[in-house]
RNA sequence: GGCUCAGUAGCUCAGUUGGUUAGAGCGCCGGCCUGUCACGCCGGAGGUCGAGGGUUCGAGCCCCUUCUGAGUCGCCA
């Protein structure tokens, strides 16, 4: 089945047929995108990347084989068509088609392949599953939404690759088999053939590569990096993904920041004809949490957090006074316009919360008369509840939310039931572009399980000069030289200055718990490198699906990705991960069966 | 692992208080049609209502169990 194409050379893609070449003899292949059969006259949409152009085959002037093939076609046939570039007459004009003041007079069809009635109709018009989608990845393609965002993130890897040669960067590849470093996300690990019960780990990211290359003198580096955690996914968390990863010798903070805020702004600028005005907003961590409840805010609407704990700490309302005893606090956002929301919709409010760990939320409405309505009123006097009104500049209409907890659950709670309303009150768009830099993080978290400190970003990270003398006193309150940028709420990237001396290396793995063996183990190969001659450093990583996404409008970073996975890691359309030959594991030392055999004989 | 939502025709969905033969749009197949462009008109095929069990005279609908998908919390240095 199908015919051959040879003798047939294609002369342009369907977009690009324009009005210039009316009278020209074409050759163009595709897809039939649709076939409009009118009786004795046929319409063909052929459809390539580029776009669609109509082909016409008229019944009367058209010799018989020729029209016979044309009825013959069918959705996602695959033709060749060879024919005369063909004014439309006026009347016939399609204005919502950019080729659709010319059409195309067939003298020539060849039905290159055929094709079986698609799983689904290749529009964007059509919501699809999103497992039926992944199963035939390769037509959900076809599909304009999904072909613009590859294309897109094409133009925006090409743009960042000119920005960074410009500016003195090197690409340099860095291993994917590497040594697995578990301190931080789960590693896919990779068993080695020659030295069986060894494993090679996939990098979560080229971290440590990068920065070996600063030793090494590479000054400027950068990667397209593919990257891997085995981690649980999210709509914008994909197992394997790709960052602009980079890193440069001899700079500070404001150093980074600037050239990574210019190659946004050039981004935008290129790809969505956006100006990003430089340069772009700062927050420390400290204040982001205070006034957003988040290390990731979305500076698009307001509806900040305040705190009220002073306001409310001598009344006798049990739930507020337990919360400041403990050392949290008690806190508000106030909602504007959502006064009037039913009990029901406010106890969903409430329920949202307990995701967070919050134990329950409280709320103020103010009526439209100026009274107030609230479950916790008999526990406040009504100059008291005034006084909440008043800080929370709550007018009438508006809703006061409340949370009181440590300060962590009042934070997650409120930070996330300010995004929820956001969506449900539509505040924000998706056009508009809010980026933001938060620094000064705190250098270390203190893990109750494990009962140590572990980095919050990774153990290279440098504290901040002023903090230093803290490291010894108070290491959780130590601040870092380190730095998210945050675009409309996502995480977009992160990066830091790192550690270029060795007592405060050494000083920050025995924070760390590790002993001197230990940071040996894992990391040796830095520390012996950091022996001779290592230049002050820093660089950043860009989650470059998540730019991709946010850039196209897409709502998971799967609309991103050629190829990505369902959401239990697996990958519909080959079925990966699946079993392999038995063969192939005893080459690898590794005796699934075995082990089959120990559980049941447990079992049994 | 927890929570939420969903699963009915190839696709996307509707299906009332439990009541006759489970519907629509698109797609598909056939017929008609020379200016369509989401072509139109006429006709047709297509269903294990995710699966199993239960309640009932009667279940797409109620109950239990279970599977699958998505979102999210945990997790993600």
């Amino acid at each position: 089945m199908g015919e051959s194409m040879t003798g047939l050379k294609r002369s342009h893609m369907c977009g690009t047929v324009t009005e210039k070449m009316i009278g020209q003899t074409v050759t163009m292949m595709g897809w039939v995108q649709r076939r409009r059969d009118l009786g004795q006259l046929i319409f063909i949409a052929l459809r390539d990347r580029t776009g669609i152009v109509q082909i016409v085959i008229d019944g009367n002037t058209a010799e018989k084989a020729l029209f016979e093939k044309a009825q013959a076609l069918r959705s996602e046939f695959v033709v060749a068509v060879k024919g005369e570039v063909t004014a439309r007459a006026e009347g016939n004009i399609n204005e919502s088609m950019a080729t659709g003041k010319i059409e195309i007079v067939a003298k020539e069809l060849r039905i290159l392949s055929e094709s079986e009635v698609l799983p689904f109709q290749i529009e964007d018009s059509v919501t699809v599953k999103d497992d039926l989608r992944l199963k035939h990845r390769y037509l959900d393609l076809r599909r304009p939404s999904q072909l613009k965002n590859i294309m897109l993130r094409h133009n925006v890897v090409q743009v960042i690759h000119s920005f960074l040669d410009e500016e003195g960067f090197l690409e340099i590849e860095t291993p994917i088999l590497g040594k697995s470093t578990p301190e931080g996300a789960r590693d896919y690990l990779v068993p080695s053939r020659v030295h069986p019960g060894s494993f090679y780990g996939l990098p979560q990211s080229p971290q440590l590569y990068k920065q070996l290359l600063m030793v090494s003198g590479m000054d400027r580096y950068y990667q397209i990096a593919k990257c891997f955690r085995d981690e649980d996914l999210r709509a914008d968390r994909q197992p394997e993904f790709t960052q602009v990863d980079m890193e440069l010798s001899f700079v500070e903070e404001n150093d980074i920041i600037d050239i990574n805020e210019r190659m946004m702004q050039r981004v935008f600028k290129e790809l969505m004809n956006v100006e990003i005005a430089l340069p772009m907003k700062r927050m420390t961590y400290q204040e982001a949490m205070e006034r957003f409840g988040s290390d990731k805010p979305d500076i698009r609407f307001g509806m900040e957090l305040k705190n009220i704990s002073e306001i409310v700490k001598d009344t006798a309302f049990a739930v507020f006074e337990n919360a400041l005893k403990a050392g949290g606090s008690v806190r508000a956002i106030n909602a504007k316009g959502c006064g009037n929301f039913p009990r029901k919709q406010i106890d969903a409010l409430v329920e949202f919360v307990k995701t967070y760990q919050a134990k329950g939320l409280a709320w103020i409405a103010v009526n439209e008369d100026g009274s107030l309505k609230s479950q916790i009123a008999k526990f406040f006097t009504p100059e008291k509840l005034q006084e909440i009104v008043e800080a929370m500049e709550a007018k009438p209409g508006d809703l006061i939310l409340i949370c009181a907890d440590k300060d962590k659950v009042v934070f997650d709670s409120l930070g996330a039931l300010r995004l929820e309303l956001s969506k449900k009150l539509e505040l924000t768009k998706a056009d508009d572009f809010a980026f933001l830099w938060i620094t000064e993080f705190p250098m270390l978290e203190w893990d109750e399980e494990e009962k140590r400190y572990v980095a919050v970003h990774h153990p290279f990270t440098a504290p901040m000069d002023e903090d230093l003398p803290l490291l010894e006193k108070n290491p959780g309150a130590v601040r870092a030289k380190a730095y998210d940028i945050v675009l409309n709420g996502y995480e977009l990237g992160g990066g830091s200055i790192r550690i270029h001396r060795k007592d405060i290396q050494q000083k920050m793995f025995s924070l760390l718990g590790f002993s001197l063996e230990d940071a040996q183990e894992r990391f040796g190969f830095l520390l012996d490198a950091f022996q001779y001659g290592v230049p002050p450093h820093g660089g950043l990583a860009f989650g470059l699906d998540r730019i991709i996404m946010l850039l196209s409008g897409a709502t998971s970073i799967r609309d991103v990705i050629a190829f990505p996975k369902a959401k239990d890691a697996s990958c519909p359309m080959t079925d990966a991960p699946g079993a392999v030959e038995q063969k192939q594991l005893e080459e690898l030392g590794i005796d699934i069966k075995k082990d089959k055999g120990q559980q049941s004989e447990k079992g049994e």
